[in-house]
DNA sequence: CAGTGGTCTAGACCACAGT
DNA sequence: CTGTGGTCTAGACCACTGC
């Protein structure tokens, strides 16, 4: 059974998430939300006081509650796709595919992602933009053993991250984080100088014990953060 | 003004980060709570509740609530001090302390700490080795209002790190992570051309949501790699 | 069955920020 | 001054769980 003020906050979260309610849009005051689910003011600053702690709303006195500002840069190293990522900072995203093929394995890829030598993959490269600028480099290998939806998939309308969060869950990942000079190349794709410091990320993605995907994402040191937060454990 | 429910949140949660009450130990009742708080039994279950978002306490109906096992979650992200990464990497560890003051924090401190502003900190520079060759360069702050004994520490035979770590218990920890060039003195510090790229790690960490320090990590780019695993949930 | 947590009510007083 | 959020009360009923 849903509680009332669970019910509350999935109500209200609905249209924050969808963009409905664009950040800065006031929602409706206590009284408004106990009077129109029949409860009282209580049950209604509870579900409210839920979203203030998801930071989807920001309350301020007299004035009311109001949708927060997408937090600048909370990248949290969750798995998530870029495209999201980008939306949070309230740019528009678009990416532009570099190389599609699908192919065995390379004998390196196979020791990152413990696949037998020469199993199937679809590779993708792709360019990631942020309000029209470059914002990070991806190349991905997805195992077409785990995915075999992959293989006729160009990822031209969706993104592979995306893509792959749609179909796969997962049950692992692991994340490597260095921090690397921009090869000449790398450089020119991203808009930076050659051997800038560069913000190097690689994903390896499991579901259930099977590899699913390895992805590598380079973006420009000096414009990207990462934010991870920790309980003791 | 700290309200009642904020104050029972703090007087249960410290014997649980203390290790008074250990995992499993059983909490007081709501209704106990009510009585010796002498507040009404919803104030209590707010306090108590809070504690289950935190992940420090689980509810059982009939039983009664009880600290809760340390989760076997989290990532090697965790805090965790220098001289046992290096020892993990099979590496002598020493440490040299290039700066010790007892000072007030900057305004850029308080901005990044929450401290108030002019509160007293023990500040600490220090280069840690691993195997003869730089390692790490660690600037860190310590707040003497939560920790007053580092006023009179040195750091001499133990590295702030550790030296925290056996005192202070930690709730709350706020990794950033990014790459950036070595400016001049931290290249020959760490041994790296000049504008090499670095990992810069900033570290925050709260103890019972009191600010108990910050510290920057700064790691030569090509001889270091953070590791964090992570399960869905 | 008894006792706990889970939820909810219909009030109340206060602090605070705009007007 | 007004209206909002922030907090708290003294009840209440229910669900679940262990005895």
């Amino acid at each position: 059974m849903e509680s009332l003020h669970q019910r509350i906050v999935a109500d209200l979260e609905a249209p924050i998430l969808a963009g409905e309610w664009p950040p800065g849009h006031r929602i409706p005051f206590e009284m408004e939300l106990a009077e129109s689910y029949g409860c009282s003011r209580m049950t209604a600053n509870k579900a409210v006081m839920e979203l203030v702690r998801r930071g989807l709303v920001e309350r301020r006195r007299k004035l009311g509650s109001f949708v927060a500002q997408p937090q600048a840069q909370s990248a949290v190293l969750e798995i998530r796709d870029i495209a999201q990522e980008v939306a949070s900072l309230g740019l528009a995203h678009r990416a532009e595919i570099l190389a599609r093929a699908n192919r065995r394995a390379s004998r390196a890829e196979c020791r990152l992602s413990g696949l037998a030598p020469g199993s199937a993959v679809a590779a993708v490269e792709l360019l990631h933009f942020a309000g029209g600028r470059p914002f990070c480099l991806e190349a991905r290998i997805i195992s077409l053993a785990a995915v075999p939806e992959a293989e006729d998939e160009r990822f031209a309308t969706r993104p592979p991250g995306a893509w792959l969060l749609d179909r796969v869950p997962w049950s692992r990942a692991e994340h490597r984080i260095r921090a690397e000079p921009a090869a000449p190349r790398i450089a020119g794709l991203l808009g930076v100088a050659a051997g800038a410091a560069c913000l190097a990320i690689e994903r390896r993605t499991w579901s259930g014990g099977a590899f699913v995907t390895h992805a590598r994402l380079v973006y420009p040191g000096d414009r990207h953060e990462l934010v991870a937060e920790f309980a003791p454990g």
